[in-house]
RNA sequence: UCUGGGGUAGUUUAAUGGUAAAACGCUACGCUGUUAACGUAGUUAGUGGAGGUUCGAUUCCUCCCCCCAGAG
């Protein structure tokens, strides 16, 4: 079974520095888990991963329900085996997935909100493509077009065949325009989920509970406490906080102050480089982000100098590696031409050194608070 | 040399007797629990050359140049 140690508790902030024990070891917080939504880190093998010192990956109950199925996973021995990665594991329950094959597919919309829309969506609206019921989503699979459905009981019975350590209860991560009737009937039924979830409460996974509530402190803080009083291992937060980054502590403040010091938080889909200090002060254990990864293949890749656009030609005639201060095996070997000259040429080796270079430069940033945290300084 | 096919954005192709469309490229921007080696937008030609027919030619005709294939 997976057990939380809080090992350090800031005296300036709410940062916490902690170890999350699990059957496939532990995990030193606070932690980046990089995604694996198809049990792998996109271009990386898990070696790789082990190597830009990831600690624990989240790897996604939709789309491997979908592909190779969950039957294919458990008779190949579990996720672990499966994807020949023995650290810790977490799936997502699939309910990002309302939002994103739904209103956020419709419109085109991610879940944090770059500006203000014309209008919102509504009590009763339902997405094109799924159709979301008390007992759970059905969704048209963009893949083959057949209907799929996930409820709580379909998720977690996904996720305990696919064995990850930690798993997340089913929810709905609801739409960044929502208005706030919707808002509170999606937190109901969120809510209810949860509960649902708890039923099936596997015995040797650590079952994290979701808080949701979008921007609105209010329902953010009944939630917080609802998913607080239930036997949780763990506490997930989802959806939106806020459409800017001071609306976003704010909001995030406002739950934390409601969460049991005792179980872990992980914070769902939060990551960006400027955020991490951010919702480590917030007083966050582990969060999951697509960007290192995600920005790696569209040819960002992070550094001490910033955010740099490696796929433009300007960088044919720089011969520095990308990031002097990075002690990634990319930024020792390879210069800034060169990983230019892969990612225009197409060769999917420099989508491969730039996921692992911002593995290793996001781990190593976070690596460093860790250490600002035990030495007093954060 | 003969026969046939063909010369249209940087590239590969499309179109029509009424002043040219797309893909790729290029440029910019976007992308926070991944439908994402992706998305959006912008950019670029006056249709091989010269002449002719026509109100009007990239389109039809003549000659020339170049490329490809086959034959000698």
């Amino acid at each position: 079974m997976v057990k939380f140690y809080p090992v350090k508790k800031s005296r300036w902030s709410q940062a916490r520095l902690g170890i999350l024990k699990t059957p496939h070891g532990e995990i030193e917080t606070p932690c980046l888990v990089p995604v694996a939504t198809q049990a792998v880190v996109k271009t990386l093998t898990s070696e790789e991963a082990v190597a830009a010192k990831c600690q624990a990956l989240i790897a996604n109950t939709y789309h491997l329900h979908q592909q190779p199925g969950e039957g294919v996973i458990k008779r190949a021995g579990g996720l672990h085996q499966f994807m020949h990665w023995d650290r810790p594991l977490m799936t997502d329950s699939g309910g990002f997935q309302v939002f994103s094959l739904g209103f956020g597919k419709d419109l085109g919309l991610n879940k944090i909100l770059k500006k203000e829309l014309p209008f919102r969506v509504k009590s009763g609206q339902q997405p094109k493509l799924l159709n979301i019921t008390e007992a759970g989503v059905h969704f048209t699979s963009f893949r083959d077009g057949k209907r799929y459905f996930l409820g709580p009981k379909e998720s977690i019975k996904v996720q305990k065949a696919l064995g990850a350590d930690i798993i997340f209860a089913f929810d709905e991560c609801p739409p960044p325009h929502a208005d706030r009737e919707y808002l509170k009937e999606s937190l109901a039924r969120t809510h209810r989920w949860a509960k649902e979830c708890l039923k099936l409460r596997p015995t040797r996974q650590m079952l994290y509970g979701i808080v949701q509530g979008g921007s609105d402190t209010s329902l953010r803080r009944e939630s917080a406490q609802f998913i607080s009083a239930l036997p949780f291992n763990g506490i997930g937060i989802g959806g939106e906080f806020g459409h800017n980054k001071s609306q976003m502590k704010k909001t995030l403040d406002t739950v934390i102050a409601e969460l049991p010091a005792h179980k872990p938080r992980h914070l769902l889909g939060v990551g960006h480089l400027e955020d991490i200090p951010l919702i480590i002060k917030a007083g966050i254990d582990t969060f999951d982000c697509t960007v290192p990864t995600h920005y790696a293949r569209h040819g960002i890749a992070f550094t001490s100098q910033g955010r740099l656009d490696m796929a433009k030609s300007l960088w044919y005639k720089d011969k520095n590696p990308l990031d002097k201060k990075c002690a990634c095996f990319v930024c020792r070997g390879y210069r800034r031409n060169y990983l230019t000259h892969l990612l225009r040429a197409k060769e999917i080796t420099g989508l491969k050194l730039l996921t692992f270079h911002n593995l290793f430069f996001f781990n190593t940033l976070i690596e460093k608070i860790r250490n600002n945290i035990k030495r007093g300084y954060v």
